[in-house]
DNA sequence: CGAACACTTGATGTGTTTCAAAGGTTGTGG
DNA sequence: CCACAACCTTTGAAACACATCAAGTGTTCG
């Protein structure tokens, strides 16, 4: 009984739990067979979206959750008149929604920056997770825990940081979340206009072409086309006085 | 067997948890008969701080989680030339800790305003939690993702919103806060000074003194001889542009 | 080919910081 | 009980970081 959806073959969805390619990422902890069993039970479906297309609302309400599977993202609010605050970025291995699956209500809206496909889970069961899989349960508060954490250094950056360490910070800390990710293969590149870094760092346009100006002629990183190159990821970190990730055995659902 | 902290008579502590006086207030969810033993058998011990005492430090590793019985904190990070952000902050019925809990290192501070009653609980207890009662498991990744949400807001605040309005938000968000922790009963007084406005919203201290000017100038507040007393809540909120806490059943352990 | 978008750059203006100093209050020790 | 230090608040003046305004270039795309 509890149907629901029922008769799930390995090869129902594209992507199979069993083969996400996410869990050989070290980085990520291991799960045992029954977490994996309970996972890909829990998987309702795939979505796709466009670059530059709008994942999650704010102010509404959903009935999923999504990890992010491939492609990059960000959170965003904006205020009445427009302006906008990002508040993070969203790569492989993230959960969205979380918040407004426990709070009824998104607070913020998410955008996807390139071509992105998502992991749908069905809210309904997140209690169920809770009651049969404690170590998931677990899970979700450390994913929770740890995005308050990286919360706190955006705000001790916007809050406290020049506008140039606070620049380096950003790009530093993107690029090393990209790493652990297991984003940009060989490639250094974060595929962000310099509007999403003012956006991000509380600064207007024309001062963040400025600053990121002072950053490539201190051959920290270089533009590009559409995105940034890090050349030295040590010497943005150093620059912002920042201490870096220091991330141990991720989880992820 | 498991003995740890055996023997736990009702009147063991001060405050036993089943006369909690926070479980009075509405705005806190009920629990079961159940929940409420596991919580009081939970807990390990009461502490005091003063006003001004540190309760935790950045790159502590703690054994402990606190909930705040009375009084007022504040969390904050430091920049190594002595820059400080203030994140949020700590009312009665709040959490500590669970970072350093879930993380291994406390990555944040934490201040005493007033004179502090802290609830101690063993982290090493904390799985059993998750096993034992996935409903208390729910409520700690409730909390967390609260906390995250009103970070969310903080830093919306500190990047796009301009002096007077952050300082508006602020002063909103904690006379809610406090109204919703049942604290202040007749009295809308914020133990705070005028530098910590300053280290929460990003400002110089000179700066918040000339904005909180201009606030008492409309009648919306008063700042009092250490403290803050607010005179027009609704009217900071619509001056800050800022939809309010919208708070349904809050959890707490 | 024109429109939309992203980046760049110089000039100008201002919100905010920094500097400096003074007054009020509280607490402590002699 | 006074003297002194520490802390918080207040105010004015000067300096600067950053925002705003304006205009131009290059690219993509329908």
């Amino acid at each position: 009984m509890a149907s629901s959806t029922a008769g799930n073959h390995p090869s129902k969805w594209r992507t199979p739990c069993h083969q996400c390619p996410l869990r050989d990422l070290s980085g990520f902890r291991d799960f045992s067979a029954k977490e994996l069993d309970f996972v890909s039970q829990f998987k309702s479906g795939e979505l796709s979206s466009e670059r530059g297309a709008t994942i999650l609302v704010e102010g509404m309400h959903s009935a999923h959750l999504f990890t992010v599977l491939s492609g990059w993202a960000f959170r965003y609010k904006l205020l009445p008149d427009g302006r906008r605050q990002i508040m993070n970025y969203v790569l492989p291995g993230d959960l969205l929604g979380l918040q407004g699956s426990l709070m009824g209500e998104m607070d913020h809206s998410v955008e996807a920056l390139t071509p992105v496909t998502l992991c749908v889970f069905e809210r309904s069961k997140l209690e169920r997770l809770f009651e049969r899989h404690a170590s998931l349960g677990y899970d979700l508060t450390w994913i929770a825990a740890h995005e308050e954490r990286i919360l706190d250094e955006h705000l001790l950056s916007v809050g406290r940081r020049t506008a140039l360490e606070r620049t380096a910070y950003l790009l530093s800390f993107i690029h090393q979340r990209a790493h652990s990710a297991g984003v940009n293969g060989g490639r250094r590149v974060i595929p962000i206009t310099q509007q999403h870094v003012a956006d991000t760092l509380g600064l207007s346009l024309v001062h963040t072409n400025k600053t990121l100006r002072k950053l490539s002629e201190r051959k920290l990183m270089r533009w590009q086309d559409k995105g940034c190159e890090i050349l030295d990821g040590d010497g943005l970190q150093a620059l912002a006085g920042w201490e870096g990730l220091k991330e141990g055995a991720r989880p992820f659902i």
